[in-house]
RNA sequence: UGUCCCAUGGUGUAACGGCAGCACUAGUGGUUUUGGUCCACUCAGUCUAGGUUCGAAUCCUGGUGGGACAACCA
């Protein structure tokens, strides 16, 4: 009777957009924008930010460009932005047109000069120190510059010089004429531009006078028609400013009224791990890491090498939500994210990181036969495959124990369990080294168990991988945890850095065996390694010289259980 | 001695003046040729003090707590 169709809920950024559409504020479609700065890769929390902006044209039928904010030449690189571009993709969205701030200098430089015949901008030739002195504090006015009152003729005439480069570095800057006495610091007499003789990455040398952020913004918004300009909560007070900008710029009723509109969200953070562009950088220069697509940066590229998918991480952005306040997400959300993809997807193999010798007494010498496994239990259509088997194999030395706790299923002295897609085998004898180490196991195989199912109906409680130890592959495994080792890796004693909280476990390698299936794969596909995890091949792994990456481990709760 | 933003289970996020819901985490049980998956269940929340109202997580006021703002960075 109750057939009340689930209610919608919309973040707070949907009900404005949806409240915009009723309202008819737009008389064009909508349109979005996604602006980073090119002086370094993406991260998880720029995902967040990807999958909002193109997610919400998608929803509502709108664009988003995809516009590199380079206004800064001197930290500026080519080879971020086409990390950037190929990072989106990857991620699965499209962009509208591609745009770059710089495609505006020459119109943001015609503004400036209406700015200053309205008297509303002006040359200022102080030092940055003093600009920096007057400028007050947050809870102190600032005092005005003594060019501020200079004559319009010669600001214009100033500013045609420092563009064709009559000065130097520093010597003079544009400001806005605003208010130096504004409670926002950003109204005081903001800098629009300021002489940087610097090579740009796509206009070369044509300018040597660069605009700023505040300056840049909103108009590039304007000249894309964007309508919506979503930014993170830090850009909160820039928004007088955004909008002074436009006001002063934009002599048009109607235009006005349908202007874009800048709206703050709050930006992601993830627990056991920094998401501070500066920092990431300084993981990378320093060797703290292997470069910014190491398996345990949070970067896209560094997820996308560790093994996660695109799905994965569009689900974990709309499951962590969109608000105003303050969040650090539990990286177990992450996980869940991508353990719910692969599963679905990833093919299952055997594969075995820490190895154990087991000789089956009683099975022929070299014999080998090839047994059916399932590719992948969610998904029938993945078919099957063929795994041999032969009279030595390995198991992992964890799921042996010579004097077993109660509610242990795996093997041990006299007891029975499954080999998966293969044999019952039961232990019968131990074989150590002279310091008392196991090094093999004598066990023997009940013939009639072939697949891994008794006819008789007899129960086993433990189900084992092993691998054939005539027939493995090596495999270099690389299984990383998370790269720092407190939840919040910016707190730090007096003296100290984020740098001290690094974990350094974060990186183990082992070599591992694995089935001879895995020479088939491809760099990046990804895998269930049955009972320990999900893997995926590295982008320099090859058939000869497997390389895997752990992306995360199955949920075990077992060791759970065995922690208490 | 300022301005602005924010405050719901352990972590996120809904409820738009009318029964505080969902996801993750944690725990318990069931199914299982992965101690996986799946299924069921359990623990657990409106910062505080007033006010408005028949009724407040929601509106108002004062506290408290957290965050942002003083690059010629974005």
């Amino acid at each position: 009777m109750n057939q009340e169709e689930p209610v919608k809920s919309l973040n707070f950024i949907e009900a404005m957009i949806e409240e915009d559409i009723r309202s008819k504020k737009h008389s064009g479609s909508l349109q979005f924008r996604f602006p980073p700065e090119p002086n370094g890769y993406l991260h998880i929390g720029h995902a967040k930010a990807i999958c909002l902006s193109f997610g919400l044209a998608a929803k509502y039928k709108g664009l988003c460009n995809l516009r590199f904010d380079d206004t800064n030449p001197i930290k500026e690189e080519v080879e971020y932005v086409e990390a950037i571009k190929d990072n989106i993709q990857w991620l699965g969205f499209t962009w509208d047109k591609e745009c770059y701030t710089s495609d505006y200098f020459e119109q943001l430089y015609d503004w400036a000069i209406l700015l200053i015949k309205k008297g509303k901008a002006y040359v200022d030739d102080s030092s940055a120190d003093e600009i920096a002195s007057w400028r007050g504090t947050p809870t102190q006015p600032g005092q005005e510059s003594p060019c501020r009152n200079r004559p319009v003729e010669e600001s214009l005439d100033l500013l045609g010089r420092m563009k064709n480069g009559e000065f130097p570095d520093g010597s003079k800057v544009v400001r806005a004429k605003i208010d130096m006495a504004s409670p926002n610091m950003h109204m005081r007499d903001p800098i629009m531009y300021r002489i940087k003789h610097a090579h740009h990455h796509r206009t070369a040398n044509e300018w040597c006078i660069y605009p700023m952020y505040d300056y840049a913004h909103g108009q590039s918004d304007y000249i894309e028609n964007v309508t919506h300009s979503l930014c993170t909560l830090e850009f909160e007070v820039h928004r007088p400013l955004y909008d002074w900008f436009l006001d002063n710029i934009i002599d048009d009723e109607k235009v006005n009224r349908e202007r874009t509109r800048q709206t703050e969200f709050a930006r992601l953070n993830l627990n056991y791990t920094v998401m501070s562009k500066r920092m990431l950088l300084q993981l990378v220069e320093e060797g703290h890491v292997e470069g910014w697509d190491d398996p345990r940066m949070p970067t896209i590229s560094g997820l996308r090498r560790r093994g996660y998918t695109p799905a994965s991480i569009r689900n974990f952005a709309d499951k962590v939500g969109i608000a105003k306040r303050e969040n650090v997400i539990d990286v177990s959300l992450l996980e869940h994210c991508v353990r719910e993809d692969l599963n679905k997807i990833a093919q299952r193999v055997m594969g075995v990181l820490d190895p154990l010798k087991i000789t089956i007494a009683n099975y022929p010498d070299g014999q080998v036969e090839e047994l059916e496994a399932i590719n992948n239990p969610e998904d029938e259509r993945m078919g099957t495959r063929r795994v041999p088997f032969s009279k030595t194999i390995y198991i992992e030395r964890a799921d042996f124990m010579e004097n077993p706790p109660k509610k242990y299923f795996r093997l041990s002295p006299g007891a029975e369990v499954r080999l998966r897609y293969a044999y019952y085998i039961t232990c019968t004898e131990v074989v150590k080294d002279a310091s008392g180490t196991i090094t093999e196991l004598i066990c023997t195989y009940d013939t009639a168990t072939r697949g891994g199912d008794s006819p008789d109906g007899r129960k086993v409680k433990g189900t084992l991988h092993w691998v054939s130890a005539e027939k493995a592959l090596k495999a270099r495994v690389n299984l990383y945890d998370r790269l720092f080792s407190l939840e919040d890796p910016y707190s730090c004693a007096e003296g100290e850095t984020f740098l001290s909280n690094l974990n350094p476990n974060s990186l183990e390698q082992v070599e591992a065996f694995v089935e001879p299936f895995l020479a088939e794969g491809q760099p990046f596909d990804h895998y269930q390694f049955e009972r320990l995890g999900y893997f995926c091949l590295d982008k320099n792994s090859t058939p000869g010289n497997l390389v895997v990456n752990r992306t995360v481990t199955l949920r075990d709760s077992w060791a759970k259980q065995a922690e208490k």
